[in-house]
DNA sequence: AGCACGCCGACT
DNA sequence: GTCGGCGTGCTC
């Protein structure tokens, strides 16, 4: 039987926000004005979902009597060719099905209807004769004037309760009046309040608005170290992108602790960005999210999610902090927001500028090899001086018994807390013990979910597992062998170093700063004032205390463990270690006093505390490449993890050993593993891992298909793929 | 992602 | 005897 003839239409293909590695087919009635872009509602199994649409669809593929017909075309600007060629860049590069990305395209759905207008009153002209005017209704009328006002507004401003604006509609005093739409976001104005720049920043900020004015693709790597005044430098690139009249976007690794940043650039601007990140209401989400696509936030703040809103004009990325982990997403689609930063800015013709005290050798190596141009901001400006940096060997000066900070570090706090100053204790590690022992049997609290141990939080009297969330009160007795009071806590946390300054330093007022003690933009901000304020005396913090802030009044840092992080067989282990302690290290002396950081260490000959005291990070940099370049080590060759993972752990196994014998040859191309994971239990699966090296040139996502096609997984089984690993090997 | 279909435990 | 658990598979 024949398909009965379809209305006047044609075939285009909508790719749907689903992990569907593919775009479906549908037939767009003729009466549908739809695009390229345009976002639809179409029919899915028995619902309906929404799409966009993403070509002209080739004869052929689906069986016409299959295709269903497109029901709507959504108020909304269409998605344009750039944003949906990015996201089918990131699919092909990430291993990822394109649904999946235009997902993240399309974090605010609700965003694509109309915004409900405001309602608004208006006054009635003249005053109907007969309607009594009470002294409230007499204040709420001339509080509105001759304007449109939404209800809540005039009783706001008249300081009546909003039954008094009921009852004015209700006499026919007011009637309702839709409100013009106004903008969500003002205007920055790029000429509010230019900074001074120093010579050096005026020559770098010349170099970036140029590369913005040009309307082209370019990467320039922006270096300077802590307060050379680099943030100013490429606002200047912002100001030039907002005098083009095209949309500038910045991305910050911890935007939720950044509102110092904010502060700035209100100042320099006048007037606020837009922002994104995870912990946006739904409301702002839908309300920025239209901005975006409209035009009308003409700056974006963000994490790194906000690489895939859908500017339809953008001019210039920024990615502060380029070094930072924080840019890469390690679920779902696993993606480096830092590099795919770069390929957005290259669809869009827009200027990428990358920016840190202590660039990646990615970065480094990029700009060594011509592709990123290269701006170095020399020194601190306004007086201050870099920190001296100096390792406490802790081999020669241990701390006391049951201590963890050694008589040299105390004496400098003592010192330091005498002159009137603060001072800062860095330990990368939240809780009060990372280990919880018992010494009658030797049993260690274990998570039941993952191959870690729990940890101690003492003010919670929990034990908390870091990794999946685990969390159970601290027993009374050994679960193993039901001896009394003979769990002991080994290590430290920043709670148990609190603990210990307590009883050092009764006097001094302390504050912890660990991402439990400031869960928020609120409580981040409190905590800088009160630290500028000098209502505290000595910080004790986790590394959220290393990120971008000032603090004028710190003089002296200490870094309780600066082996933290160089154990593990990482490749960059050394790398961020050094990138993280320089950080917290340019916390101290912002002002014209002299800054002073010690290093607590066992190893304080290791390249890295060289580096550090040295001053000498390219010297560091140098060698690190030295040392990955004869193995074709990133950035000097090509990695992409496969991590296997089940509930079931024979299947895992069994799964990751299919895996590692269809292994690819050739090409240069090596595989390493399959091994445990380094977390080889986490939540409740049980991973291993298979790592694949290649030489530069080699793409290797051609290779990681073909491998993966030919090894058959059961459903049980995952299979991640990792492009760019940057965590453990 | 939903939502269906499909085979094994505790109940009106 | 059924209601329902979520494993597996499909959606143009």
């Amino acid at each position: 039987m024949a398909a009965p003839p379809r209305k006047a239409g044609r075939r285009i293909r909508v790719l749907l926000p689903l992990p569907l590695a593919e775009a479906y087919d549908y037939w767009l009635p003729a009466d549908v004005p739809a695009g390229p872009g345009s976002f639809v509602e179409v029919p899915l199994g028995g619902r309906t979902t929404l799409g966009v649409v993403w070509e002209d669809a080739p004869e052929g593929g689906v069986a016409e009597g299959r295709l269903r017909d497109v029901i709507a075309l959504k108020p909304a600007p269409p998605m344009h060719k750039p944003l949906r060629e990015f996201v089918d860049w990131v699919a092909a590069y990430t291993l990822s099905p394109a649904g999946a990305v235009l997902r993240m395209a399309m974090a605010a759905p609700s965003a694509l209807d109309e915004p409900a207008a405001v309602a608004g009153w208006r006054a009635v002209q003249p005053r109907p004769e007969g309607a009594r005017i009470t002294p409230d209704r007499a204040r709420a009328l001339e509080a509105l004037g001759t304007a449109t006002l939404p209800g809540t507004e005039i009783s706001r401003r008249a300081g009546v309760s909003p039954g008094v604006v009921r009852g004015l509609a209700s006499v026919g005093l007011i009637r309702p009046a839709s409100m013009p739409r106004q903008a969500a976001f003002p205007r920055p104005d790029p000429g509010h309040a230019p900074p001074v720049l120093a010579e050096a920043q005026s020559r770098a900020a010349e170099a970036l608005v140029r590369g913005v004015a040009a309307h082209a693709f370019g990467v320039t790597l922006l270096e300077g170290v802590t307060g050379s005044g680099k943030t100013e430098v490429y606002l200047d690139a912002v100001a030039e992108c907002l005098r083009q009249g095209r949309q500038a976007l910045v991305l910050l690794p911890e935007i939720a602790l950044s509102t110092q940043w904010l502060t700035r650039f209100e100042r320099r601007f006048g007037a606020p960005p837009a922002l994104w990140h995870s912990e946006l209401t739904s409301r702002t989400r839908r309300v920025t999210w239209r901005a975006v696509a409209e035009g009308t936030a003409p700056v974006l703040v963000g994490a790194r999610s906000a690489l895939f809103l859908p500017f339809p004009d953008l001019g210039l990325i920024v990615v502060d902090e380029e070094h930072e982990t924080a840019f890469k997403q390690e679920e779902g689609v696993i993606y480096h927001a830092r590099d795919m930063a770069v390929v957005r800015a290259r669809l869009e013709q827009a200027a990428c500028v990358l920016v840190s005290a202590t660039p990646s050798l990615e970065s480094v190596t990029n700009a060594k090899d011509g592709r990123y141009a290269r701006l170095a901001l020399p020194q601190r400006h306004g007086g201050a001086s870099l920190p001296e940096i100096r390792a406490l060997d802790l081999r020669v000066t241990p701390p006391e018994r049951g201590r963890f900070l050694a008589p040299p570090l105390v004496a400098a706090i003592t010192e330091t807390l005498a002159r009137g100053e603060q001072a800062m204790l860095f330990l990368n590690r939240r809780g009060y013990a990372p280990l919880t022992l018992c010494r009658t049997c030797g049993h260690r609290m274990q998570c039941p979910n993952c191959t870690a141990w729990l940890v101690e939080h003492r003010a919670q009297r929990r034990l908390l597992c870091h990794h999946c969330g685990h969390t159970a009160p601290t027993p009374p007795a050994c679960p193993e062998c039901g001896a009394e009071h003979s769990l002991v806590p080994i290590g430290p946390g920043v709670e148990r170093i609190q603990e210990e300054v307590a009883e050092l330093f009764p006097e001094a007022r302390r504050l912890v700063m660990a991402s439990d003690t400031i869960p928020g933009p609120a409580a981040a901000a409190e905590a800088a004032r009160q630290i500028e304020a000098r209502e505290v005396d000595l910080i004790i913090g986790t590394q959220i205390v290393a990120k971008g802030w000032h603090f004028p009044h710190l003089t002296l840092v200490g870094v309780v463990d600066a082996d933290l992080g160089l154990g593990g067989g990482d490749l960059r282990a050394a790398e961020r270690t050094m990138q993280l302690l320089h950080q917290v290290a340019g916390r101290a002396g912002r002002e014209a006093a002299q800054g002073r950081v010690l290093l607590q260490s066992f190893a304080p000959d290791h390249p890295v505390m060289a580096a550090l005291m040295a001053d000498d990070l390219p010297g560091f940099l140098d060698a690190e490449a030295a040392q990955r370049a004869p193995g074709h080590w990133p950035p000097f060759g090509r990695l992409a993890a496969l991590i296997v993972s089940s509930e079931d752990a024979r299947a895992a196994e069994r799964a990751a050993r299919d895996l590692g014998l269809a292994a690819p040859e050739g090409e240069g191309v090596q595989v390493l593993g399959p091994a445990p994971a380094p977390l080889a239990l986490l939540r409740g699966r049980h991973r291993h891992r298979l790592l694949l090296k290649a030489p530069r040139g080699v793409r290797v996502q051609p290779i990681l298909r073909d491998w993966l096609g030919r090894v058959d997984v059961p459903a049980n089984v995952r299979v991640q793929v990792d492009v760019d690993p940057v965590g453990f090997l």
